[in-house]
DNA sequence: AAAAAAT
């Protein structure tokens, strides 16, 4: 099915037409139709399937019908967990938008406390937010949320999850009915929890709900090394030496501070490196994005923040090298790469600390994840810093051992040298 | 159990 089938409005389908779309993923297919009639709708769809030109699409039709903007009272709200996911549906919406007289604004935090404030007091049409600055603002009244028609919740497995639901239910009270409102659902991984959690705050008859039969991109080719934690960086080595092709490589673990640590070994080795967490500074973040989307950057080290949405073109590979806890954020992570018909390599390594989650990895998936223990060769130990010279051992000999010699430099109980008192 | 998100 094409756009020009959709019955869009002209300024509509010249933006959809500006940013290159012409056909309909299947995806959009399912769900536009659905979302122009004004019912509720629940979609999980693998990464990278266009779900936010989805929504998009259908705000922008409904909002150009449906009224005209007001200052202090937005028409439709977008909810997302990250800064940069924000700031990526609004680049979106710009393009798809740039021919609608509809006005999308940002609101997050970390940056411009007063532009986007004064921005709401002007009057803007839809809000894309992360949740902490727009109830800042909420509570200061700067804006009212008695308008808005339809809301958006991007990412929504994550926004209904222990750190997001409280904030996420202030919002969720504050704004009309789900009788006077549209809700839409987004994400690649739906769980029946949150399904659950979720339709209490849609309208049950109107609602329509769309589940794939497989979570993950095919066209990720996937595999797994079984490395005990002091091979982990000998092994990311040595798979560069032999992966030539590695031109942009998203490397994820599970904690801000292995993130720093691993990227300071990358620029030890003079790699061009650069980490992405919620310790780092917006700007920065930003900035360290932006970088690696231009190919300034071979490696970006991320924590969960970068896993969820965010679309770099051209990641060559993502690593795990830290196994993720939750198997949802195993097909985030992977779905950062092959992406909108692209290939793309996901290597994760599995070590004694984090294997035990494998299970749930592939019971999620639906399938085995292709795996092998690593070779003398797949290691290259003569890098700068902090390990033997010498040939590698056995992958996982002596695993207590070394998760005994793990646990020592952790400080457990001893005061932060920052002053701050530790969590 | 960690990460993200307001100042």
């Amino acid at each position: 099915m094409k756009f020009t089938e959709l019955n869009l409005p002209e300024a509509v389908l010249k933006g959809v037409a500006e940013v290159g779309f012409t056909e309909l993923t299947p995806v959009q297919e399912e769900t536009i139709p659905i979302a122009l009639s004004g019912k509720d709708v629940a979609a999980q769809a693998q990464t990278g399937t266009g779900k936010t030109a989805a929504f998009l699409v259908s705000l922008f039709t409904r909002l150009l019908t449906s009224g005209k903007r007001t200052s202090n009272n937005p028409r439709a709200l977008i909810m997302a967990p990250t800064r940069e996911l924000v700031v990526q549906i609004v680049e979106d919406a710009k393009g798809l938008g740039a021919h609608c007289p509809i006005k999308v604004q940002a609101i997050f935090g970390g940056m411009d406390y007063d532009k986007q404030r004064q921005a709401l007091k002007d009057g803007v049409d839809i809000i894309v937010a992360t949740p902490g600055r727009l109830i800042d603002y909420a509570k200061q009244r700067v804006f009212t949320f008695d308008r808005i028609e339809a809301l958006v919740i991007d990412e929504a497995d994550r926004m209904f999850d222990m750190g997001f639901i409280k904030d996420l239910r202030y919002i969720l009270r504050k704004l009309p009915d789900f009788e006077h409102r549209q809700t839409m659902l987004f994400s690649a991984t739906l769980s029946p929890r949150v399904r659950e959690l979720a339709y209490e705050f849609m309208d049950l008859a109107e609602r329509v709900e769309i589940l794939p039969e497989q979570v993950t991109a095919e066209r990720v080719e996937q595999l797994l090394y079984h490395a005990s934690r002091r091979e982990k960086f000998p092994l990311l080595m040595g798979l560069l030496k032999k992966e030539l092709d590695a031109e942009r490589v998203l490397v994820f673990v599970n904690t801000k501070r292995e993130a720093e640590y691993l990227t300071e070994r990358l620029k030890a080795n003079d790699l061009k490196a650069a980490v992405i967490s919620g310790d780092i500074p917006q700007n920065k973040r930003m900035r360290i994005l932006a970088d690696f989307k231009e190919g300034k950057l071979t490696f970006l080290v991320a924590t969960d923040v970068a896993s969820r949405g965010i679309h770099i073109d051209a990641v060559s590979h993502v690593i795990n090298y830290d196994l993720p806890q939750d198997p949802e954020d195993y097909v985030h992570r992977i779905g950062r790469t092959a992406r909108a018909g692209a290939l793309g390599k996901a290597i994760s390594f599995a070590d004694e600390d984090l294997v035990f989650h494998l299970p749930d990895i592939e019971e999620y998936i639906g399938r085995k994840i292709p795996s092998r223990f690593p070779e003398e060769d797949d290691f290259f130990w003569d890098y700068k810093r902090g390990a033997p010279r010498k040939k590698a051992p056995p992958a996982h000999a002596k695993p207590a051992a070394a998760a005994a010699k793990a646990k020592k430099p952790r400080r457990r109980g001893k005061p932060r040298s920052d002053g701050k008192p530790s969590a």
